[in-house]
DNA sequence: AGCGGAGCGGAACGTTCCGTTCCGGTAGGC
DNA sequence: GCCTACCGGAACGGAACGTTCCGCTCCGCT
């Protein structure tokens, strides 16, 4: 049967209510729901029609950000040079401010057993981007410091979206050419445990 | 006159609040007030005695890191070498989280025209740095450019806030070779517009 | 034409939170 | 022994926010 009117508008606001929520919280993870509402340019209803809680759109919303982090990490395995996957790939999770809806919205909700598979194969993904470009980085880069640089490039933030993206892409030039040239590291390393705290509440 | 009993108690009291405030507020910056009286170990009357307002004690705070700043700059031009002065500063400057006094307060509070003046100062100053390290960068890095730099340091923060100083002078360092090695960067570099929006309520 | 109900807007509700005020107590100073 | 600077923390008033709910609209079917 063919789409009725009706669904083809509750479909619309699906999407109008994903995309309103992704930069309401982006832009500040504790915003109220109705600001979600005023963004989207519905009601609070349509709201609650599609989530029975904002727990669960923040989570879903998370969810969303691990899946594209996934999806990027795959797209760059094809790439033979393992550090020119390792760039694209971290060009592309910084381009699409994946960082703001995972770990900054961590600590929001309680994740579900799903999510923490899907985070298990997101860090195993990592992982092996990782290694393969381990050979271009200087000595005692280890994987939880991409993290760091992840997180570092996530709080260059102005008002401006666009702008945002041209001087995160900056910044990740710097970084990456940081975490090539030099020495040695000062400090011991970041523990992954050091890390995910967000995680645990 | 000798400083009585209960003079050097309030003297005590007003260190401890001084203190605990920078800690609360670094953490959050929208803590409640009665946090602060709590980490201090004192009452919120022994606050309001001291700060007529929750805005106030901000300011204040600001300031301070303001003045932190500027003691830094003026500390680090003694240096002869241009890039050991801006690295010295640098260092100084993100180990005392300058940053988190100051930009990360910013819009909490209504800036006095003695602060606007001390902004304008600590501008100056670290922009004479700035210009003394110019040889030892590389080509398109602007001062503004700085800036974000030290505001993605203030980003690296755990539970461990020693641990929290240590990483820092980790990625301070990944992020120091970076913006040495390499060709041009990419992008418009960021203008001081830009990056003033926090002060602009 | 008439109707049932999906979808929705936004007011209302109950709760939590927070800045500020204020009252009562305590213990130095004289 | 009184005074009062200093302070603890309960109380207050109001704002914010998640959630519920009432009533309206209008599509789609009969």
């Amino acid at each position: 049967m063919a789409i009725s009117e009706r669904a083809r508008r509750a479909a619309l606001n699906d999407t109008a209510i994903l995309a309103a929520a992704r930069d309401v919280f982006i832009a500040d993870k504790r915003a109220p729901i109705s600001e979600v509402a005023e963004r989207a340019g519905v009601g609070i209803s349509a709201l609650y029609r599609r989530y029975p809680s904002k727990e669960e759109l923040l989570r879903v919303l998370c969810h969303d950000g691990l899946k594209t982090f996934i999806a990027a990490a795959e797209d760059a395995t094809a790439e033979p040079d393992g550090w020119v996957a390792f760039e694209n790939f971290l060009r592309t999770v910084v381009d699409a401010d994946v960082h703001s809806l995972t770990v900054h919205l961590a600590g929001t909700f309680t994740p579900t057993a799903e999510m923490d598979d899907d985070a298990a194969r997101a860090n195993d993904l990592a992982a092996v981007l990782f290694d393969r470009a381990r050979p271009s980085l200087r000595s005692g880069v280890v994987m939880a410091d991409v993290t760091m640089l992840l997180e570092m490039c996530a709080a260059v933030r102005i008002p401006d979206a666009e702008r945002t993206k041209e001087l995160r892409e900056r910044y990740l030039t710097v970084l990456l050419d940081g975490i090539r040239a030099g020495t040695d590291l000062p400090g011991p390393e970041p523990t992954d445990a050091e890390l995910g705290w967000r995680w645990r509440q």
